[in-house]
DNA sequence: GTAAATTTTAATCAGGCGATTAAAAAATTT
DNA sequence: AAATTTTTTAATCGCCTGATTAAAATTTAC
Protein backbone atom coordinates (compact mmCIF):
# COMPACT_ATOMS: atom_id res chain seq x y z
CA UNK A 1 0.00 0.00 0.00
CA UNK A 2 2.34 2.82 1.00
CA UNK A 3 5.62 2.81 0.46
CA UNK A 4 7.69 0.58 2.93
CA UNK A 5 10.38 2.48 5.28
CA UNK A 6 13.99 0.96 4.07
CA UNK A 7 15.27 2.57 7.13
CA UNK A 8 14.21 6.34 7.35
CA UNK A 9 14.91 7.68 4.12
CA UNK A 10 11.16 8.30 2.80
CA UNK A 11 10.95 10.37 5.17
CA UNK A 12 12.74 12.94 3.08
CA UNK A 13 10.25 12.54 -0.02
CA UNK A 14 7.10 12.14 1.88
CA UNK A 15 7.96 15.21 4.22
CA UNK A 16 9.07 17.48 0.88
CA UNK A 17 5.47 16.47 -0.58
CA UNK A 18 4.12 17.72 2.76
CA UNK A 19 6.28 21.16 2.87
CA UNK A 20 5.61 21.48 -0.84
CA UNK A 21 1.53 20.84 -0.19
CA UNK A 22 1.78 23.36 2.76
CA UNK A 23 3.69 25.82 0.76
CA UNK A 24 0.97 25.62 -2.06
CA UNK A 25 -1.84 24.87 -0.06
CA UNK A 26 -1.41 28.27 2.09
CA UNK A 27 -0.44 30.07 -0.92
CA UNK A 28 -3.70 29.52 -3.39
CA UNK A 29 -6.56 28.07 -0.94
CA UNK A 30 -7.80 24.17 -1.42
CA UNK A 31 -9.62 24.96 -4.51
CA UNK A 32 -6.99 26.44 -7.18
CA UNK A 33 -4.25 24.18 -5.88
CA UNK A 34 -4.03 21.57 -8.58
CA UNK A 35 -2.12 18.43 -7.05
CA UNK A 36 0.46 18.85 -10.22
CA UNK A 37 1.47 22.09 -8.97
CA UNK A 38 2.45 20.34 -5.11
CA UNK A 39 4.06 17.62 -7.36
CA UNK A 40 6.47 20.35 -9.66
CA UNK A 41 7.03 22.26 -6.02
CA UNK A 42 8.20 19.00 -4.44
CA UNK A 43 10.18 17.84 -7.19
CA UNK A 44 8.51 14.42 -7.80
CA UNK A 45 5.52 13.81 -10.28
CA UNK A 46 1.81 13.32 -10.15
CA UNK A 47 2.05 9.83 -9.78
CA UNK A 48 4.41 9.34 -6.39
CA UNK A 49 2.20 11.83 -5.02
CA UNK A 50 -0.99 9.73 -5.35
CA UNK A 51 1.58 7.22 -4.16
CA UNK A 52 2.25 8.58 -1.05
CA UNK A 53 -0.82 10.12 -0.08
CA UNK A 54 -4.26 8.52 -1.75
CA UNK A 55 -5.79 12.05 -2.63
CA UNK A 56 -5.44 15.58 -2.89
CA UNK A 57 -8.11 16.04 -0.11
CA UNK A 58 -5.88 13.59 2.14
CA UNK A 59 -2.59 15.53 2.05
CA UNK A 60 -5.11 18.95 2.75
CA UNK A 61 -6.71 17.53 5.23
CA UNK A 62 -3.13 16.80 6.85
CA UNK A 63 -1.67 20.44 6.14
CA UNK A 64 -5.11 21.84 7.15
CA UNK A 65 -4.98 20.08 10.86
CA UNK A 66 -1.16 20.97 11.32
CA UNK A 67 -1.69 24.48 10.82
CA UNK A 68 -4.88 24.65 12.81
CA UNK A 69 -2.73 23.03 15.30
CA UNK A 70 0.10 25.70 15.50
CA UNK A 71 -2.52 27.72 15.79
CA UNK A 72 -4.19 26.50 18.84
CA UNK A 73 -1.11 25.47 20.35
CA UNK A 74 0.51 29.25 20.23
CA UNK A 75 -2.32 29.79 22.95
CA UNK A 76 -2.86 26.20 24.88
CA UNK A 77 0.61 26.13 25.68
CA UNK A 78 1.05 29.35 27.63
CA UNK A 79 -2.86 29.02 29.01
CA UNK A 80 -2.05 27.24 31.82
CA UNK A 81 0.96 28.02 32.43
CA UNK A 82 1.09 28.63 36.30
CA UNK A 83 4.28 30.06 37.20
CA UNK A 84 3.10 33.55 34.85
CA UNK A 85 1.74 36.67 35.36
CA UNK A 86 -1.34 37.43 33.19
CA UNK A 87 1.02 39.93 31.37
CA UNK A 88 3.88 37.94 31.07
CA UNK A 89 1.48 35.07 29.06
CA UNK A 90 0.47 38.26 27.05
CA UNK A 91 3.81 38.83 26.07
CA UNK A 92 4.44 35.26 25.65
CA UNK A 93 1.46 34.83 23.92
CA UNK A 94 2.32 37.95 21.40
CA UNK A 95 5.67 36.47 20.79
CA UNK A 96 4.61 33.26 20.06
CA UNK A 97 2.04 34.14 16.97
CA UNK A 98 5.14 36.50 15.93
CA UNK A 99 7.50 33.89 15.51
CA UNK A 100 4.91 31.45 14.00
CA UNK A 101 4.03 33.67 11.20
CA UNK A 102 7.12 35.11 11.00
CA UNK A 103 7.71 31.83 9.43
CA UNK A 104 4.23 31.41 8.11
CA UNK A 105 3.44 34.25 6.40
CA UNK A 106 0.30 33.22 4.79
CA UNK A 107 -0.61 30.72 8.04
CA UNK A 108 -3.69 33.29 9.14
CA UNK A 109 -5.48 33.40 5.96
CA UNK A 110 -5.51 30.00 5.26
CA UNK A 111 -6.92 29.06 7.73
CA UNK A 112 -9.60 31.61 8.20
CA UNK A 113 -10.56 31.33 4.30
CA UNK A 114 -10.51 27.88 4.43
CA UNK A 115 -12.44 27.31 7.44
CA UNK A 116 -15.31 29.60 5.51
CA UNK A 117 -15.34 26.30 3.25
CA UNK A 118 -16.69 24.44 5.96
CA UNK A 119 -17.13 25.39 9.32
CA UNK A 120 -18.62 21.91 10.28
CA UNK A 121 -14.99 20.43 10.55
CA UNK A 122 -13.39 23.01 12.43
CA UNK A 123 -16.45 22.61 15.37
CA UNK A 124 -16.16 18.62 15.17
CA UNK A 125 -12.41 19.25 15.63
CA UNK A 126 -12.53 21.32 18.33
CA UNK A 127 -14.12 20.10 21.71
CA UNK A 128 -11.31 22.58 23.29
CA UNK A 129 -13.93 24.86 24.99
CA UNK A 130 -13.72 23.77 28.44
CA UNK A 131 -9.80 23.79 27.97
CA UNK A 132 -10.11 27.43 27.04
CA UNK A 133 -12.42 27.92 29.28
CA UNK A 134 -11.25 26.69 32.27
CA UNK A 135 -8.14 27.46 31.64
CA UNK A 136 -5.48 29.00 34.74
CA UNK A 137 -5.34 32.57 31.98
CA UNK A 138 -9.04 33.14 32.36
CA UNK A 139 -8.95 32.76 36.07
CA UNK A 140 -6.07 34.95 36.63
CA UNK A 141 -7.86 37.59 34.76
CA UNK A 142 -11.04 36.95 36.33
CA UNK A 143 -9.12 37.26 39.80
CA UNK A 144 -7.44 40.17 38.57
CA UNK A 145 -10.58 41.99 37.86
CA UNK A 146 -12.03 41.03 41.31
CA UNK A 147 -9.10 42.58 43.06
CA UNK A 148 -9.55 46.07 40.98
CA UNK A 149 -6.64 45.81 38.69
CA UNK A 150 -8.30 45.17 35.51
CA UNK A 151 -11.04 46.89 33.95
CA UNK A 152 -14.28 44.83 34.44
CA UNK A 153 -14.44 44.38 30.55
CA UNK A 154 -15.47 40.80 28.93
CA UNK A 155 -12.53 38.47 29.14
CA UNK A 156 -13.54 37.68 25.35
CA UNK A 157 -12.61 41.52 24.63
CA UNK A 158 -9.04 40.94 26.18
CA UNK A 159 -8.46 37.68 23.65
CA UNK A 160 -9.85 39.86 20.95
CA UNK A 161 -7.61 42.43 21.18
CA UNK A 162 -4.70 40.29 22.04
CA UNK A 163 -4.74 38.37 18.60
CA UNK A 164 -6.67 41.70 16.56
CA UNK A 165 -3.63 43.38 17.48
CA UNK A 166 -0.59 40.76 16.75
CA UNK A 167 -2.57 38.63 13.84
CA UNK A 168 -4.32 41.65 11.79
CA UNK A 169 -1.18 43.23 10.84
CA UNK A 170 0.29 40.25 9.22
CA UNK A 171 -2.94 39.77 6.97
CA UNK A 172 -3.52 43.07 6.17
CA UNK A 173 0.11 43.98 5.28
CA UNK A 174 -0.09 44.05 1.03
CA UNK A 175 -3.47 45.77 1.75
CA UNK A 176 -1.60 48.50 3.64
CA UNK A 177 1.52 48.03 1.44
CA UNK A 178 -0.49 48.97 -2.09
CA UNK A 179 -3.01 51.61 -0.26
CA UNK A 180 -0.18 53.45 2.09
CA UNK A 181 2.58 52.75 0.23
CA UNK A 182 4.54 50.47 2.57
CA UNK A 183 7.43 49.10 1.89
CA UNK A 184 8.72 45.42 2.77
CA UNK A 185 11.30 46.84 4.87
CA UNK A 186 8.84 49.73 6.23
CA UNK A 187 6.30 47.12 7.53
CA UNK A 188 9.08 44.36 8.13
CA UNK A 189 9.98 46.94 11.07
CA UNK A 190 6.53 47.94 12.30
CA UNK A 191 6.36 44.53 12.75
CA UNK A 192 9.01 43.87 15.00
CA UNK A 193 8.07 47.16 17.08
CA UNK A 194 5.08 45.74 17.68
CA UNK A 195 6.61 42.90 19.40
CA UNK A 196 7.31 45.39 22.58
CA UNK A 197 4.47 47.84 21.97
CA UNK A 198 1.54 45.37 21.84
CA UNK A 199 1.76 44.10 25.83
CA UNK A 200 2.34 47.60 26.65
CA UNK A 201 -1.12 48.77 25.03
CA UNK A 202 -2.83 45.81 26.54
CA UNK A 203 -2.27 46.73 29.30
CA UNK A 204 -2.81 50.48 28.77
CA UNK A 205 -6.36 49.43 27.69
CA UNK A 206 -7.02 46.73 30.50
CA UNK A 207 -5.46 48.36 33.38
CA UNK A 208 -6.91 50.11 36.25
CA UNK A 209 -5.66 53.79 36.02
CA UNK A 210 -5.45 55.05 39.63
CA UNK B 1 -24.32 42.20 -27.72
CA UNK B 2 -25.82 42.67 -24.57
CA UNK B 3 -28.97 42.65 -23.47
CA UNK B 4 -30.92 45.85 -24.67
CA UNK B 5 -32.29 47.98 -21.93
CA UNK B 6 -36.55 48.03 -22.29
CA UNK B 7 -36.50 51.27 -19.53
CA UNK B 8 -34.91 50.08 -16.96
CA UNK B 9 -36.74 47.14 -16.17
CA UNK B 10 -33.50 44.77 -17.06
CA UNK B 11 -31.65 46.51 -13.92
CA UNK B 12 -33.02 44.09 -12.41
CA UNK B 13 -32.15 40.86 -13.33
CA UNK B 14 -28.88 42.11 -14.04
CA UNK B 15 -28.40 43.72 -10.37
CA UNK B 16 -30.26 40.17 -9.00
CA UNK B 17 -27.11 38.30 -10.59
CA UNK B 18 -24.29 40.67 -9.45
CA UNK B 19 -26.12 40.14 -6.18
CA UNK B 20 -26.05 36.18 -6.11
CA UNK B 21 -22.57 36.86 -7.53
CA UNK B 22 -21.40 38.44 -4.65
CA UNK B 23 -22.94 36.33 -2.02
CA UNK B 24 -21.12 33.39 -3.48
CA UNK B 25 -18.13 34.94 -4.28
CA UNK B 26 -17.55 36.27 -0.76
CA UNK B 27 -18.59 32.86 1.07
CA UNK B 28 -16.47 30.13 -1.30
CA UNK B 29 -13.72 33.01 -3.32
CA UNK B 30 -13.04 32.69 -7.20
CA UNK B 31 -11.99 29.37 -7.50
CA UNK B 32 -14.06 27.32 -5.31
CA UNK B 33 -17.34 29.11 -6.92
CA UNK B 34 -19.28 27.69 -10.09
CA UNK B 35 -21.19 29.71 -12.31
CA UNK B 36 -23.97 27.68 -12.04
CA UNK B 37 -23.63 28.04 -8.54
CA UNK B 38 -24.34 31.92 -8.98
CA UNK B 39 -27.18 31.46 -11.43
CA UNK B 40 -28.81 28.94 -9.03
CA UNK B 41 -28.49 31.45 -6.58
CA UNK B 42 -29.50 33.99 -8.64
CA UNK B 43 -32.61 32.17 -9.40
CA UNK B 44 -31.47 32.06 -13.69
CA UNK B 45 -29.76 29.74 -15.51
CA UNK B 46 -25.95 29.27 -16.69
CA UNK B 47 -26.62 30.94 -20.49
CA UNK B 48 -28.18 33.73 -19.08
CA UNK B 49 -25.68 34.80 -16.93
CA UNK B 50 -23.01 34.89 -19.96
CA UNK B 51 -25.34 36.45 -21.74
CA UNK B 52 -24.88 39.48 -19.40
CA UNK B 53 -21.59 38.89 -18.11
CA UNK B 54 -19.63 37.53 -20.93
CA UNK B 55 -17.25 35.57 -18.06
CA UNK B 56 -16.95 34.15 -14.96
CA UNK B 57 -14.21 36.30 -14.42
CA UNK B 58 -14.80 39.38 -15.45
CA UNK B 59 -18.11 39.16 -12.99
CA UNK B 60 -15.66 38.32 -10.88
CA UNK B 61 -13.94 41.45 -11.40
CA UNK B 62 -16.89 43.83 -10.63
CA UNK B 63 -17.25 41.93 -7.41
CA UNK B 64 -14.33 42.65 -6.32
CA UNK B 65 -13.57 46.11 -7.74
CA UNK B 66 -17.05 46.92 -5.56
CA UNK B 67 -15.65 45.06 -2.47
CA UNK B 68 -11.99 46.80 -2.61
CA UNK B 69 -13.98 49.95 -3.36
CA UNK B 70 -15.90 49.58 -0.19
CA UNK B 71 -13.11 48.94 1.83
CA UNK B 72 -11.06 51.85 0.87
CA UNK B 73 -14.15 54.02 1.06
CA UNK B 74 -14.89 53.59 4.66
CA UNK B 75 -11.44 55.10 5.17
CA UNK B 76 -11.36 58.19 2.47
CA UNK B 77 -14.30 59.60 2.80
CA UNK B 78 -13.26 60.58 6.46
CA UNK B 79 -9.67 61.17 6.02
CA UNK B 80 -10.44 64.52 4.46
CA UNK B 81 -12.78 65.69 6.81
CA UNK B 82 -11.82 68.94 7.93
CA UNK B 83 -14.53 69.76 10.76
CA UNK B 84 -13.77 66.80 12.77
CA UNK B 85 -11.30 65.99 15.33
CA UNK B 86 -8.85 62.86 15.40
CA UNK B 87 -10.71 61.06 17.77
CA UNK B 88 -13.58 61.60 16.25
CA UNK B 89 -12.53 60.67 12.68
CA UNK B 90 -11.64 57.24 14.79
CA UNK B 91 -15.01 56.96 15.73
CA UNK B 92 -16.58 57.69 12.45
CA UNK B 93 -13.87 54.85 10.68
CA UNK B 94 -14.89 52.40 13.35
CA UNK B 95 -18.24 53.06 13.28
CA UNK B 96 -18.10 53.01 9.04
CA UNK B 97 -16.05 49.57 9.44
CA UNK B 98 -18.85 47.52 11.26
CA UNK B 99 -21.99 49.28 9.66
CA UNK B 100 -19.98 47.36 6.49
CA UNK B 101 -19.24 44.27 7.70
CA UNK B 102 -22.24 43.74 9.30
CA UNK B 103 -24.02 43.65 6.15
CA UNK B 104 -21.25 42.08 4.09
CA UNK B 105 -19.25 39.70 7.11
CA UNK B 106 -17.61 37.95 4.52
CA UNK B 107 -16.07 40.72 2.72
CA UNK B 108 -12.86 40.94 4.93
CA UNK B 109 -11.95 37.46 4.31
CA UNK B 110 -12.57 37.69 0.69
CA UNK B 111 -10.70 40.76 -0.44
CA UNK B 112 -7.64 39.54 1.44
CA UNK B 113 -7.32 36.17 0.73
CA UNK B 114 -8.22 36.89 -3.36
CA UNK B 115 -5.86 39.60 -2.92
CA UNK B 116 -3.37 36.76 -2.38
CA UNK B 117 -4.26 35.26 -5.76
CA UNK B 118 -2.99 37.86 -7.49
CA UNK B 119 -1.56 41.09 -5.80
CA UNK B 120 -0.43 42.81 -8.82
CA UNK B 121 -3.83 44.11 -9.81
CA UNK B 122 -4.30 45.91 -6.28
CA UNK B 123 -1.07 47.43 -6.88
CA UNK B 124 -2.15 48.48 -10.04
CA UNK B 125 -5.49 50.17 -8.87
CA UNK B 126 -3.91 51.75 -6.02
CA UNK B 127 -2.29 55.13 -6.97
CA UNK B 128 -3.80 56.40 -3.45
CA UNK B 129 -0.12 56.46 -2.13
CA UNK B 130 -0.30 60.26 -1.68
CA UNK B 131 -4.32 60.38 -1.60
CA UNK B 132 -3.53 58.76 2.07
CA UNK B 133 0.16 60.15 2.72
CA UNK B 134 -1.55 63.79 2.24
CA UNK B 135 -4.86 63.35 4.41
CA UNK B 136 -5.97 65.69 6.72
CA UNK B 137 -6.29 62.87 8.66
CA UNK B 138 -2.32 62.08 8.62
CA UNK B 139 -1.71 66.09 9.48
CA UNK B 140 -3.88 66.21 12.56
CA UNK B 141 -2.25 62.99 13.90
CA UNK B 142 1.13 64.71 13.05
CA UNK B 143 0.46 67.76 14.90
CA UNK B 144 -0.88 66.00 17.56
CA UNK B 145 2.36 64.51 18.16
CA UNK B 146 3.64 67.69 18.05
CA UNK B 147 1.86 69.49 20.64
CA UNK B 148 2.64 66.39 23.18
CA UNK B 149 -0.94 65.17 23.01
CA UNK B 150 0.01 62.16 21.00
CA UNK B 151 2.64 59.57 21.35
CA UNK B 152 5.11 59.59 19.16
CA UNK B 153 4.40 57.17 17.64
CA UNK B 154 4.38 55.98 13.55
CA UNK B 155 1.16 56.63 12.36
CA UNK B 156 0.87 53.21 10.39
CA UNK B 157 0.48 52.11 13.91
CA UNK B 158 -2.25 54.39 14.79
CA UNK B 159 -3.64 52.96 11.54
CA UNK B 160 -3.06 49.44 12.26
CA UNK B 161 -4.49 48.80 15.64
CA UNK B 162 -7.79 51.04 14.65
CA UNK B 163 -8.12 48.21 11.81
CA UNK B 164 -7.41 45.52 13.22
CA UNK B 165 -9.28 46.17 16.56
CA UNK B 166 -12.57 46.54 14.26
CA UNK B 167 -11.80 44.31 11.52
CA UNK B 168 -10.19 40.77 12.57
CA UNK B 169 -13.29 40.19 15.20
CA UNK B 170 -15.42 39.73 12.13
CA UNK B 171 -12.87 37.43 10.46
CA UNK B 172 -12.12 35.26 13.73
CA UNK B 173 -15.69 35.02 15.03
CA UNK B 174 -15.86 31.50 13.72
CA UNK B 175 -12.86 30.59 15.52
CA UNK B 176 -13.45 32.11 18.70
CA UNK B 177 -16.92 30.28 18.71
CA UNK B 178 -15.59 27.19 17.62
CA UNK B 179 -12.29 27.25 20.08
CA UNK B 180 -13.94 28.99 23.54
CA UNK B 181 -17.34 27.65 22.91
CA UNK B 182 -18.76 31.16 22.15
CA UNK B 183 -22.93 31.70 20.60
CA UNK B 184 -23.79 34.06 17.93
CA UNK B 185 -25.35 35.99 20.12
CA UNK B 186 -23.01 36.33 22.36
CA UNK B 187 -20.46 37.28 19.68
CA UNK B 188 -23.02 39.65 18.15
CA UNK B 189 -23.26 41.52 21.48
CA UNK B 190 -19.46 41.66 22.25
CA UNK B 191 -19.58 43.29 18.47
CA UNK B 192 -21.89 45.93 19.71
CA UNK B 193 -20.07 46.66 22.48
CA UNK B 194 -16.73 47.27 20.93
CA UNK B 195 -18.15 50.01 18.52
CA UNK B 196 -17.90 51.95 21.84
CA UNK B 197 -14.51 50.59 23.29
CA UNK B 198 -12.18 50.97 20.54
CA UNK B 199 -12.16 54.18 19.98
CA UNK B 200 -11.88 54.88 24.04
CA UNK B 201 -9.09 51.89 24.10
CA UNK B 202 -7.25 53.95 21.15
CA UNK B 203 -7.28 56.86 22.66
CA UNK B 204 -5.66 55.44 25.73
CA UNK B 205 -3.19 53.61 23.58
CA UNK B 206 -2.19 57.12 22.04
CA UNK B 207 -2.78 60.00 24.23
CA UNK B 208 -0.18 60.89 26.69
CA UNK B 209 -1.12 60.41 30.16
CA UNK B 210 -0.27 63.65 32.46
C1' DG C 1 -52.11 42.17 -31.80
C1' DT C 2 -47.75 42.42 -33.59
C1' DA C 3 -42.95 43.20 -33.12
C1' DA C 4 -39.01 43.25 -30.34
C1' DA C 5 -36.53 41.98 -26.47
C1' DT C 6 -35.68 38.77 -22.80
C1' DT C 7 -35.25 34.25 -20.86
C1' DT C 8 -35.33 29.27 -21.03
C1' DT C 9 -34.31 24.85 -22.81
C1' DA C 10 -31.30 21.48 -24.29
C1' DA C 11 -27.51 19.98 -26.31
C1' DT C 12 -22.79 20.16 -26.95
C1' DC C 13 -17.80 21.31 -26.91
C1' DA C 14 -13.25 21.81 -25.21
C1' DG C 15 -10.09 21.91 -21.66
C1' DG C 16 -8.55 21.06 -17.09
C1' DC C 17 -7.89 18.19 -13.37
C1' DG C 18 -7.90 14.25 -10.00
C1' DA C 19 -6.89 9.74 -10.15
C1' DT C 20 -5.27 5.08 -11.79
C1' DT C 21 -2.56 1.82 -14.15
C1' DA C 22 1.22 -1.05 -16.01
C1' DA C 23 5.67 -1.23 -17.23
C1' DA C 24 10.31 0.61 -17.28
C1' DA C 25 14.06 2.72 -14.86
C1' DA C 26 16.70 3.96 -10.95
C1' DA C 27 18.12 3.51 -6.34
C1' DT C 28 18.74 0.88 -2.15
C1' DT C 29 19.29 -3.20 0.54
C1' DT C 30 21.11 -7.48 1.58
C1' DA D 1 25.12 -9.53 -8.09
C1' DA D 2 20.46 -10.34 -6.91
C1' DA D 3 16.40 -8.93 -4.78
C1' DT D 4 13.59 -5.43 -3.18
C1' DT D 5 11.95 -0.93 -2.97
C1' DT D 6 11.30 3.58 -4.79
C1' DT D 7 10.44 6.66 -8.59
C1' DT D 8 9.48 7.81 -13.31
C1' DT D 9 7.22 7.51 -17.63
C1' DA D 10 3.37 7.63 -20.39
C1' DA D 11 -0.98 6.79 -21.35
C1' DT D 12 -5.64 6.93 -20.19
C1' DC D 13 -10.20 7.44 -17.85
C1' DG D 14 -14.01 9.96 -16.14
C1' DC D 15 -15.80 13.86 -14.30
C1' DC D 16 -16.44 18.65 -13.67
C1' DT D 17 -16.89 23.14 -15.31
C1' DG D 18 -16.80 27.35 -18.25
C1' DA D 19 -18.61 28.64 -22.36
C1' DT D 20 -21.37 28.62 -26.79
C1' DT D 21 -25.13 27.80 -29.74
C1' DA D 22 -29.72 27.57 -31.97
C1' DA D 23 -34.30 27.26 -31.37
C1' DA D 24 -38.34 27.64 -28.54
C1' DA D 25 -40.96 30.04 -25.08
C1' DT D 26 -42.09 33.97 -22.53
C1' DT D 27 -42.37 38.69 -21.48
C1' DT D 28 -42.50 43.43 -22.64
C1' DA D 29 -43.02 47.41 -25.73
C1' DC D 30 -45.59 49.96 -29.06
Amino acid sequence: MSPKKTQENDISTEERIKNAARTVFHQKGYAATRTRDIAEEAGINLALLNYYFRSKEKLFDIIMMEGLGSFVQSMTSVFNDQQTTLYEKVAAIVEGYMDLFWKEPELPVFVLSEMRRNPEVLMERMQHKQYILDSYFLKQYFEAVEKGEVEPISVFHFIMNITSLTIFPFISGPMLKAIAGLTNEQHQALMQERKKLIPQWIKLMFNKQA
